[in-house]
DNA sequence: TTGAAAGCGCTAACAG
DNA sequence: CTGTTAGCGCTTTCAA
């Protein structure tokens, strides 16, 4: 069954007629090797198929490797607060083999910090960065720099155009907002209503993210044959929070809207009060992500289905990658999505408990 | 922030006035050691925390654990075949560290079968074991004789009484079926209908298992104040199979049922054929799992919603728990319960495409 | 440009 | 009973 030896470093020294300490030159370029003796350890390294012995190969090596983390501070939102808790769990993974995990954080809604940030980080000399890209266009020349410096950047969260990550991160949106209007669908008794996606103060850095959510969403209702449901939008901006109550009760009963589908995590619990104190309870519901305070939504009603994002878990995967690449020089697979979880009143509690997941 | 340096055994010998070779006397019980010797190195154990180093533990040492499995045959059923998946991903995960993962099959229907396979898995002299705790009492000798020798197990899929397992990995099954009722009340349009649970040629031995789920079911149902729901239950039984249509259509039209809940993950398929041929297409079920032919009537519609188990990622977290017990002799939680997680048609892809999970 | 050799932290065999 | 020592496979000097 198995091969009954691994090969090591030793062997092939032996069949190529070499010292380790060349081969170890020859397999990790160090240079310093005479082309005969590259090509013979080369032809045989081709012939065999050698794979280092990682816990020898950290065991006795020094090299400690330093993964740097950009966020959004978690201290200004709960969704980039679980994302941290995966960084937490990683530590703890990657410890024994040398790995050094560093998060940085800037402001949200200020450009200036996230400069600084980027500056930290740089000045730390990292051997590889995962970052939530935020900021697009404005952070194009962070990723840049990156680039020419050669240091391997993971994506997760959102995937942005023109930029070249060694890996995605995250889910697939389109077919998420398909899967919130399923629900909506669901959850909204008879065909002939209305109903509606609501941006509430989205940070305009993600506007891709949201916008393949409602173009998933609408494509789910126009292709539906069935019945005629009606697809609204309504958008609350940045500081548009005092008019917010007003401006979607209004919204809610000119259109007759059954069913409200918001992309953003904390957007929920704003919108179960307004509907709550002006008892609109008849409305289908869906959120995203299991936020406190959107457990709590579920539980109590307020709102019918979340899909989870599970941010901790990109964290976690992203650094995988990017360890793998660094210690094993193992590429990492383009994109890697995840699964788009369905979060009900019913099986909230097996998600929370789950403690890996 | 971090310890300075690591502690090695090297240090605690000196600490304690003796040699390395003590110190890991102690360290591992390998007697030999003089009291006073003992008392000493301890003391220093005691007020310092040493961790041992698993890459230097297991690269100089010889020792193979070896990890046996316990399952069905799993060309007889796809479920277990998926479970066996997880067993591969463990390979890889282990392989670094001595870890030798080796199955052993039985046939669901004959308790021979079953004993000999778990006579050749004691002969194997394994270090550990993860099985499927099928036979139930007729098993309770295998895993009293796994007492005996101290070789801990741990358990999956279901979880059986009067058993002590290292661990038990697996579902909340009332919950489960708590869950397939919501489900099936959301897919049903209106109230005052009949909802059924199907066994369908369901091995006897795993009757806890199908309990838990018709219970868990039943409650949700009866908990429900807003409508009359009424549930009923067909049975059909192992050679029953020729009959099989007959009864279900007969149920169907005498109880106007309008949903069904499937628990056995081949279930669905059977059950979906029939309705089809019949031209019963205005019924919601649910079923379980991520088998392929499933995931092929999620797709038509023939099938409203899956839940899946996630029988693969079971047998991966068991293995995870035996070998964290037999290399770091970490102990593992006394049951892990997994997420319920819920596929509907628009994110079964997003299920199949994640390679992890 | 090369080979030899000294670690990395732990285990296990071997003399005392 | 106890200390010493030779590996485990790889990295990293250091001479040659």
């Amino acid at each position: 069954m198995e091969k009954n030896k691994m090969i090591r470093i030793k062997d092939i020294a032996k069949l190529s007629g070499v010292s380790v300490g060349t081969v170890d030159r020859v397999i990790h370029k160090r240079g310093k090797v005479s082309e005969a003796a590259r090509q013979k350890v080369e032809k045989v390294l081709k012939e065999i198929d050698y794979t280092p012995n990682l816990l020898a190969k950290t065991l006795g090596s020094s090299k400690v490797y330093k993964i740097a983390l950009l966020v959004p501070n978690p201290k200004q939102d709960p969704y980039w607060n679980l994302s941290l808790q995966g960084l937490e769990a990683s530590k703890v993974e990657w410890r024994p083999y040398h790995m050094v995990l560093e998060p940085h954080f800037f402001e949200l809604h200020d450009f200036g910090s996230f400069k600084s940030a980027s500056k930290k980080l740089m000045d730390s000399k990292p051997d590889a960065v995962l970052s939530a890209p935020i900021f697009l266009n404005e952070a194009l020349e962070f990723f840049k720099e990156l680039d020419e410096l050669n240091i391997p950047y993971v994506h997760f969260n959102t995937m942005i155009p023109d930029v070249s990550p060694l890996a995605f991160i995250g889910q697939d949106l389109y077919q998420s907002g398909r899967l919130g209007a399923s629900l909506i669908n669901l959850g909204t008794d008879c065909n002939n209503n209305t109903v509606s996606i609501l941006h509430v103060s989205e940070s305009i850095q993600f506007s891709v993210h949201f916008k393949e959510k409602e173009r998933g969403f609408r494509d789910y209702f126009s292709s539906l044959n069935n019945g005629i449901v009606t697809v609204s939008s309504v958008i609350i901006e940045g500081d548009d929070m005092k008019s917010f109550e007003s401006k979607l009760i209004e919204a809610i009963k000119k259109d007759k809207i059954k069913g409200l589908f918001i992309p953003t995590s904390s957007g929920a619990k704003l919108t179960a009060e307004i509907l709550r104190k002006n008892k609109l309870s008849d409305m289908c519901i869906v959120g995203y992500d299991l936020l406190e305070e959107n457990v709590e939504l579920l539980k109590s009603g307020d709102i019918n289905f979340l899909i989870n994002q599970n941010p901790n878990r990109q964290v976690f995967r992203g650094i995988h990658h990017l360890a793998n690449l660094l210690l094993f020089n193992k590429q990492a697979p383009e994109k890697e999505l995840f699964p788009l979880e369905v979060i009900t009143r019913e099986n909230v509690d097996s998600y929370i408990k789950s403690t890996i997941h």
